[in-house]
DNA sequence: TTAAATGCCTACTAAATCAATAGATTATAA
DNA sequence: TTATAATCTATTGATTTAGTAGGCATTTAA
């Protein structure tokens, strides 16, 4: 499952890339909106302009802000920023691969081809998840 | 990621796959072959013997074997016994559904159609993986 | 019938991770 | 130069993970 902080994280996004081109956002706003502890919501915040996606100002009237667009920002990113491994194993993560202390023989292992399909599968849809996708999703979802 | 339990329940079930119909096979002779702690292995094998997939024999002679074929159990079953929910969040499990208290809306959260479609492919992939056909895996795997 | 073998059950613990908070610091705009 | 807002470091409490300890209950072979 995914952790809170990263459930926080893809609804400060998808919050963002409404906002796209409109400005800095300041935490705060952010935090209220999307009933996000202030400084939890900071915390991540900061992550995702280390690995830049988000920029900021600081000071009156800073803030943060998209620097991709969000068609080029999917949960695939997010996902293995904030919590790490998509795949379920880690020796079949592509980007965090280690051994397996349990197998006795990985080249013998007969779990791994399995794990190796849900990993391929799950990418596949997450990375097809962008925020503008799932932006455009949720304005469909609430004219109803 | 699947946790180590999860894992060594895996292992384990393999094990006693390759032995169906051969008699009841104590908690350490497979803790030695699989490297996996006595007691913590005694923990899990309880638990799947709680879940009808073993049963087991006590006394001289006594130990686990499996009461299902092992075309019968698969990964899915396995990993909601001992790990719970396979989908990512809980608004989307099929068998842990609970509330998300960070959605403030569940019906027009953009999110859950992916990661529905990531649970469905992630279940059928797991569904498929049944112990008779990783056991047949492994001992392909062996013979190169 | 008794002793050894084996699973059953309850309770406890150390370490890691998760979720969050506190407080001081730095940069910016008005 | 002052208010505003992000930045950085450190700490904390709760929960989960991964085990351990030890005695009890049952079965079977001698």
């Amino acid at each position: 499952m995914l952790s809170k902080k990263c459930k926080y994280a893809i609804h400060a996004l998808v919050y963002l890339a409404e906002r796209y081109d409109q400005g800095p956002v300041q935490i705060e706003e952010i935090s209220k909106k999307q009933h996000i502890p202030h400084k939890f919501l900071e915390a991540i915040l900061l992550e995702l302009r280390h690995a830049e996606i988000l920029e900021s100002k600081k000071g009156k009237g800073g803030g943060y802000f998209l620097v991709k667009k969000p068609s080029e920002v999917n949960l695939m990113q997010v996902m293995r920023l904030i919590d790490g491994p998509i795949a379920l194993l880690p020796c079949v993560s592509l980007n965090f691969y280690d051994r397996c202390e349990e197998c006795k023989n990985e080249k013998t292992c007969g779990i791994r081809d399995s794990l190796t399909i849900v990993r391929d599968e799950t990418l596949r849809v997450l990375e097809q998840s962008t925020l503008a996708k799932i932006l455009k999703r949720e304005k469909q979802l609430a004219q109803k």
